[in-house]
DNA sequence: GACTGCCTAGAGTATATACTCTAATAATAC
DNA sequence: GTATTATTAGAGTATATACTCTAGGCAGTC
């Protein structure tokens, strides 16, 4: 990936994104950084000003993929094939760029664009899952809710998607807390699909819960008793 | 409250949580918890090994608070009012511990002690959620429901309660960054009853309603444009 | 008053971190 | 080929951070 044909500069933002995914970006120095790449540290800040413009690049890739996955039809009802390429879309994109959400809070009070950029793109992912609701009860998939409703369902949505992988993070053992996997990832479907569960219209129930099977966790997560854990989710790359 | 009549120790507890909870973990050294209680980084160091044992003895606090408040009664069903009182608890606790969830990740990746009763205490919030589920089916307020959606339900529910206060940190502006108050971190509970409602027994539908109605967010969370959100929850302390 | 145990001050340190500066090299234009 | 620009190396720096070490004060006790 980090090969000879490309750009340094487009190299360090993949360094960086691969490291701060893998150790978090407070664990990672800018000098981190140049050493991963063989480079020198006055190179990287001949092409960043700084460990900020680093992360607000990344910042723009990220919400660029997710704006470009999450552009609802405005001419069509969506069908269940749609919503799983949504879901499946935005974990992928939440797996690609999982360093973001984990210190969040911090990034976004050290850099105001970064804030103000953030800011947006919630309100447009609660903008587009209100919308993925909204054409979900028009193809008769989920019975149509009063907007409030609605709008307080997309962000429990919401929550639930950007706070699974630190639940999952912390809910692991320590031998195993770097051993994440898309898989584990993506069993958040699973409780997205939770959510929506109660609202389906019978038509359509068999199917959504026949797809929500799909991303049934294979060990018992809210279990009291963690012995089973261990034995379950290994590491696959 | 940091008074004269404190033992240092104390003091120093204390003070590292306001200090925490104000400016973030990250942001808070031990020498600034030792300068803003106006004693030698030394003294810190004669009561404390090192910043990890301060945090972990604060985590021990937040621990034992939140499993006094829910523990849940064996012998009888809940009522509202049981319910009301849960939530309220939780996000007190959320509220008086707030710095905890912010670097959650980092912390735990710094001790293994920490990661490991973290877990535990993850555990057992989810089997009293579950409990409260149960007891909510046995006083007739809610319908019961199998065992598996009820954890996916419980599971659901922990990940809104821990993940509210961040997303009301993000979606502020940066002016208004600070300014978190316990009056908007509480709207969380409408989130929360947000997920009950499609479960609710008719008799028992209307207040539940009028319950959540108390805690919506005076604001319109989840509109696109934020041009109102300037004039609202202005701080209070 | 000296001994003891607890507490405290404050200077000091090793390491890390984000970032700078200068000089040199490679690429490109003319 | 030479002038110019883009890129790179690498040593260096100011500041911060977690933590240590030594010396001493203070309260109680005999």
């Amino acid at each position: 990936m980090t090969g000879e044909t490309m750009k340094t500069r487009d190299k360090i933002l993949l360094t960086s994104l691969e490291l701060f995914n893998e150790r978090g970006e407070r664990n990672i120095t800018t000098n981190h950084i140049a050493a991963h790449l063989a480079i020198s540290p006055g190179n990287l800040y001949y092409h960043f000003r700084n460990k900020s413009d680093i992360i607000y690049e990344i910042f723009q890739e990220y919400e660029k993929l997710v704006d470009y996955y999450l552009d609802i039809p405005e001419d069509r009802a969506i069908n269940l094939e749609d919503l799983t390429f949504y879901l499946e879309s935005v974990f992928d994109g939440l797996w690609s760029y999982r360093f973001f959400h984990r210190d969040l809070e911090y990034l976004l009070d050290s850099d105001p664009r970064l804030r103000q950029d953030y800011r947006g793109f919630t309100n447009r992912c609660l903008a587009a899952i209100d919308r993925i609701f909204g054409k979900l009860a028009d193809g008769g998939i989920i019975a149509p809710q009063l907007d409030e409703l609605r709008s307080a369902m997309s962000l429990n949505v919401w929550l639930v998607i950007t706070n699974w992988m630190a639940f999952l993070k912390t809910a692991h053992a320590a031998d195993e807390s770097a051993s994440l996997t898309l898989t584990e990832l993506k069993q958040g479907i699973y409780q997205v699909l939770t959510l929506e569960l109660p609202y389906l219209t019978p038509e359509y129930r068999e199917r959504v819960m026949a797809l929500r099977e799909k991303y049934r966790p294979s060990f018992p997560d809210t279990s009291e008793s963690s012995g089973c854990r261990e034995s379950a989710a290994r590491e696959v790359g």
